[in-house]
DNA sequence: GCTCATGTTCCCCT
DNA sequence: CAGGGGAACATGAG
């Protein structure tokens, strides 16, 4: 689930159920998680306190506790969950819930299958900046010429600049597909070979479709969206009827359509079908 | 058993 | 240095 929208999701999430809320205690049933602090320095550090105003940065969000900061990433499985006390439902915790915030009235729950995400505190911004390392400007408020600026003189192909965070900060595999799609722009094609009007309907592509995830607080699955097709074993294009192709660019697997989305000859590298062609 | 998965990071090449 | 490919990380689903 976590990229941008999902965030943006979970940040509002974090704030109409628990802020406001003051942490009695938190609970770490998986150590692996909590990954710059002790659960005894995570407890002097916000036991007591309360959840401010949640924000987010690219896939970063961050919630203010008293003095510090937490800093949860949510990798490729991580999630959020609120049980109010009392309630039957929700009573129990998941086996995958790796940190959980307790309160007076209920309790906020980082839950994670596969670990990859995690939970980190920063006293201030240098600390801040050290977890996270440097990102770009968030997806959600990067305008035109700002996006002109950023792609400028940027060799490689266009997924993975769209991906990468230190660019711009939010956009995931789905979302850089959805996005491509959307903008009529293969996943190879190289960023220098994109004309002032191509990157102008990329940028278009970029901005809508982040305003629309971030309203649903997913990548929504609607109608003229790859979402809802991209996992069909027969998927076609859901704006021409061609049969979508798969293929490895930027090392995850991309999703496009070969009609709508032709990459100029000269412009790139072959793209296989598949991983592993050498050795 | 095998493959694949919405993320990040590290290593090796070009 | 920039960027691409691949593997690794941990776990579950099909």
């Amino acid at each position: 689930m976590p990229e941008l929208p999902d965030v943006e999701g979970f940040r509002r999430y974090l704030a109409h159920h628990a802020e406001g809320h003051r942490i009695e205690r938190v609970d770490v049933p998986d150590r692996m998680l909590l990954r710059n602090r002790s659960p005894r320095a995570l407890g002097r550090a916000v036991d007591g306190r309360r959840f401010t105003t949640p924000r987010r940065h690219g896939k970063w969000l961050l919630a203010p506790v008293g003095e510090t900061e937490l800093l949860l990433h949510f990798g490729m499985t991580g999630l959020l969950r609120w049980a109010e006390r009392g309630q039957e439902r929700g009573r129990e915790r998941d086996r995958h819930d790796r940190l959980i915030f307790v309160c007076e009235d209920g309790e906020l729950r980082y839950n994670d299958v596969r670990r990859f995400g995690g939970v980190w505190l920063a006293r201030d911004e240098r600390e801040r900046l050290a977890v996270t390392g440097p990102l770009g400007p968030d997806a959600a408020a990067i305008d035109r010429e700002q996006f002109e600026r950023l792609l400028a003189g940027r060799r490689g192909g266009i997924k993975a600049a769209l991906m990468d965070q230190r660019l711009i900060a939010g956009i995931g595999n789905l979302l850089s597909d959805e996005i491509l799609w959307r903008a009529c722009i293969h996943p190879s094609t190289r960023v220098a070979t994109l004309n002032r009007r191509r990157r102008e309907r990329l940028y278009e592509a970029l901005h809508s479709a982040v305003a629309e995830s971030i309203r649903y607080g997913r990548v929504p699955q609607g109608k003229r969206w790859l979402m809802r097709v991209r996992d069909d074993r027969q998927a076609t294009c859901p704006r021409c009827g061609t049969r979508l192709r798969r293929g490895r660019v930027a090392g995850r697997t991309a999703c496009w359509c070969p009609r709508c989305q032709r990459l100029a000859a000269h412009a790139v590298p072959p793209v296989s079908g598949r991983r592993g062609a050498s050795g």
